[in-house]
DNA sequence: TATTGTTATACTCTATAACTATA
DNA sequence: TATAGTTATAGAGTATAACAATA
C-alpha cells in the first residue's frame, strides 16, 4: 500500500509517541500505575511541598485534571497532602510512594534505555534536543 | 522547580507529540477535519478502492475504531464507498472529498514545515530517522 | 483581583468482546 | 477457518465552565 504519511515528521511523532506509549503503559500495569503517575510520582519526589497547581503547570495537566489523578495516588497512600496556608496544600511522597516510586523508576529506566537503543546511532544524540525544540 | 523528566527521551516524545498534535487540531478545526481525517483521506486518495480493514492497518487504527470515522467522512460527502464482493467495501474519494482534503493538505504542509523549522538545523535530518526507529 | 482546589461535564482516542455475513 | 464490517462498551487523556474559599 502506498503511504505519503510515513514521510511526514509530524505524523512520525505521533506513530511513535503512540507506540512507545503504549508499550510503557503495558509495563506499567503490573505496578498499578499509570505514566502520569510515575511522571507525577518523580516530580514530587524532586520538589517535596510543591502545590497540585505549581505541579500541574509543570507536566502541562490542567488544575481540574490533577484532582483525580492525586485522589488516586492519595487513595493509594503514596502521596500525602500537607496544609501550606488556608487554600494551597504541599504535596510529598508516603514511605509507600517512595517504594513504589523505586519499582516505577526501574521500569522507566528500563523503557528509556531500550527506547533510545532503537534509535540507530548516528541518530541518538540527536533525537532529545530535537524533540524538546518541539515543545520547550 | 526540579525537573527530572525533561531528559527522558520518552517523556520528551510525549510532550513533543501533545503539544504539536493539539497545535494542528487547533488548525484543522477551521475545515472541520480531524487529524486522522486528513490522515484517512490522503491514504485513500493514494490508494482508491482499499478496504477499511486495510487502511485501518496502515494506520493502526482497529477495524472497530474506523466505523465511526468512516460514518462521519460519508455522511460529509467525503468518501464513497463500492461493493468489492459480498463482505468488503472499496473506499474512494469524492470530488468534494479531494476539494476538502486539498484544503486539509495545505494545512498539513504549513504545520510540517513549522514543525521541522522549529528544530535547530544540526538536528532536522535525524529528527525522521531516529522516529521511525521508534515504530516502524 | 488573582489563585487554589474542586465539581461537573463532554469530547477524543483507544481497546476489547462479540455478532453477522462472507471469503 | 479466517476475514470484513459492525455494535456496544469501557478506559484514559484532555478541555471548558463554574464555584467557594483564600491570598
Amino acid at each position: 500500500m502506498q503511504d505519503p504519511l510515513v514521510s511526514l515528521p509530524g505524523y512520525a511523532l505521533r506513530r511513535a509517541a503512540n507506540a512507545t506509549a503504549a508499550e510503557l503503559a503495558s509495563r506499567l500495569v503490573a505496578l498499578a500505575l499509570r505514566q502520569s503517575d510515575v511522571s507525577l510520582l518523580m516530580l514530587v519526589e524532586a520538589n517535596p511541598g510543591a502545590t497540585s497547581s505549581a505541579l500541574g503547570r509543570q507536566l502541562d495537566i490542567q488544575r481540574a485534571n490533577m484532582v483525580p489523578i492525586l485522589k488516586r495516588l492519595e487513595d493509594a497512600g503514596l502521596i500525602a497532602r500537607a496544609p501550606i496556608d488556608g487554600k494551597s496544600q504541599g504535596l510529598a511522597l508516603t514511605d509507600a510512594g517512595r517504594a513504589k516510586l523505586a519499582e516505577g523508576r526501574t521500569v522507566i529506566e528500563h523503557f528509556e534505555r531500550e527506547l533510545i537503543e532503537r534509535v540507530p546511532q548516528e541518530h541518538r544524540a540527536h533525537l532529545l534536543p530535537a524533540l524538546n525544540a518541539l515543545w520547550r
